[in-house]
RNA sequence: GACCCCUUCGUCUAUUGGUUAGGACUCAAGAUUUUCAUUCUUGCAAGAGGGGUUCAAUUCCCCUAGGGGUCGCCA
């Protein structure tokens, strides 16, 4: 059986984003499965949007997300560079050979000319695609521009008449007209490829054996396979994935939902939920498993089982998934992706008890890292009451409440949940107050809010000394 | 507009000729819990429409509709 070998084929313009995480995720577990390669390429052949930094932002973000790859800039295998900057006298020989072989031909138009042809075949309502006029070019006349230092593009002669079909692994066999194919530009006058010759040379080169990339590449698959014959090399297997779109239906942007990678992780999402949901938007195991670790995706993920429609990014099961997580994996594991957190906030967790009791109870109650943050607030810093609260709390009710615990909570010898447990009962049995009026009072004072965790559990976090001095703050003098 | 791809609950999806069309998220109700949350149980909710093929179609074929993609010296 052939060699698997697969890229994950980005342009390094900005950020990974949620469509280039499923691309990439695809790609990886598929080369994991079979025991093959994972390839990372970097298509930085549009010099007007390259972007400083973003291909070491590319490497992070894949690697936060435990996405490794084994060949790709910075883990040189025998295929490199893997950065397609670094590999233009390449595709300018294959430009040469397609050129020398009648495959290809020099247009010297500008972008003006081509506008207003475009404009005017618009207009006309028909097909949009070069006009070929600088087909017609004689040699001598191309010589004497070429000479003359007129800038020119080397595009490719798609023949006319032709089917051109492929099969591909999830939508089957699929075929195009050769004249829904424009004379696509191979080498721009810059002497950078466009993406159709780099790609294809690159996949030949580097070994590829399957091209797994998103189905917004399907319309130009004929072209593709076409520079493959023109080659005279083997194309490799066509594997295009269905889309991610926006809840509106449109292809997922910015506007509507965030796309950013990075920005999920930042805003308190865990990697493994977010590469469990990426997996199954538009996979699915046989069974009704849902919950995966990379490592057992790894294992039964299969492309025969990918979707051909396009899915919808919704967040509220993200959401659910990674409260899921926040609750499954090790405490340990979550107070220690928490602590940036919470040292950023400059709450004090010299305590590692209090610590992990607090990320304990919170980890329960929130779907994100940061509302962790948020909720353990109530341990770290007292609340204000509103006028309404402090109201209740000065109703005799409520000050024999906390006039009790003032008084009981330092003869607690013994600091746990049970023996606070022992005199919660105790005082409502000594004081005959229950419920509500029992319990809210106490929790206004203590941590600020009507709800809260079990009582036991907030005295234990916070403290005795902490949990007197709210309390008393509370008592009024008269009281005493 | 042309071409290509797609179409099962609101969303992600299972079921590839015979099922009460299954699961998950969301939402609702209930149980547990002093509260909140967790957890558990139950419920709501679907094969775009029209033709065929067949004893039988969500499943196969055709048409229509809808959605998406592509049509750059961007990837």
């Amino acid at each position: 059986m052939q060699q698997v070998r697969v890229r994950f084929a980005p342009s390094p313009t900005g950020f990974l984003h949620i469509g280039g995480l499923r691309t990439a995720l695809y790609n990886y577990l598929f080369a994991r499965k079979e025991k093959g390669t994972f390839i990372l390429r970097i298509e930085d052949t549009d010099q007007s949007r390259i972007v400083p930094g973003a291909i070491e932002n590319l490497i992070v973000s894949l690697h936060n997300l435990g996405l490794d790859f084994d060949e790709g800039p910075g883990k040189e295998g025998s295929f490199g560079p893997y950065i397609q900057s670094q590999r233009l006298n390449l595709y300018q020989k294959q430009a040469q050979i397609l050129l020398e072989k009648g495959f290809a031909y020099p247009c010297f138009c500008s972008s003006e000319t081509l506008t207003n042809m475009r404009k005017e075949q618009q207009e006309k309502g028909e097909f949009v695609k070069y006009d070929r006029r600088c087909l017609a070019l004689s040699k001598a006349e191309i010589e004497r521009k070429i000479a003359a230092g007129e800038k020119y593009v080397i595009r490719l002669k798609i023949p006319d008449n032709r089917k051109f079909s492929f099969f591909d692994l999830i939508r089957g066999e699929v075929e195009m007209d050769s004249s829904q194919s424009d004379d696509q530009v191979l080498l721009k006058s810059d002497g950078f490829p466009t993406y159709h010759l780099a790609s294809v040379v690159d996949d030949h080169f580097m070994q590829i054996s399957h091209i797994i990339r998103g189905e917004e590449w399907l319309s130009s698959t004929p072209k593709h396979i076409f520079l493959y014959e023109c080659l005279g090399w083997e194309a490799p297997k066509w594997v295009h994935l269905p889309l991610i779109l926006n809840p509106d239906r449109t292809k997922l942007s910015k506007r509507m939902n965030d796309v950013s990678v990075d920005n999920y992780l930042a805003n308190g999402y865990l990697r493994e939920a977010i590469v469990n949901f990426v997996a199954l938007l538009g996979w699915h195991p046989a069974d009704d498993r849902e919950l995966f670790t990379l490592e057992e995706l790894c294992d039964v993920f299969s492309l025969k089982r990918v979707n051909k429609a396009n899915a919808i990014f919704d967040l509220a099961k993200l959401d659910w998934m990674n409260g899921h997580y926040l609750r499954s994996l090790p405490l340990e594991e979550i107070a220690l992706r928490c602590k940036p957190l919470f040292l950023e906030k400059g709450y004090d967790i010299s305590d590692p008890e209090k610590y992990h009791l607090s990320i304990a109870v919170a980890r329960e109650r929130c779907s994100l890292l940061n509302e962790i943050v948020d909720y353990c607030k109530m341990f770290y810093q007292p609340d204000t009451l509103t006028e309404e609260e402090e109201k209740i709390l000065a109703t005799p009710e409520a000050q024999k409440v906390l006039a009790w615990f003032v008084q009981k909570l330092p003869t607690i010898t013994n600091w746990e949940t049970e023996e606070i447990q022992n005199i919660i009962n105790a005082g409502i049995t000594a004081l005959g107050i229950k419920g509500k009026a029992f319990y809210i009072p106490l929790r206004l004072a203590l941590i600020g809010k009507m709800h809260g965790p079990e009582l036991p559990s907030t005295f234990a976090i916070i403290g005795l000394e902490e949990s007197l001095q709210r309390l008393k703050c509370y008592l009024l003098k008269n009281e005493e």
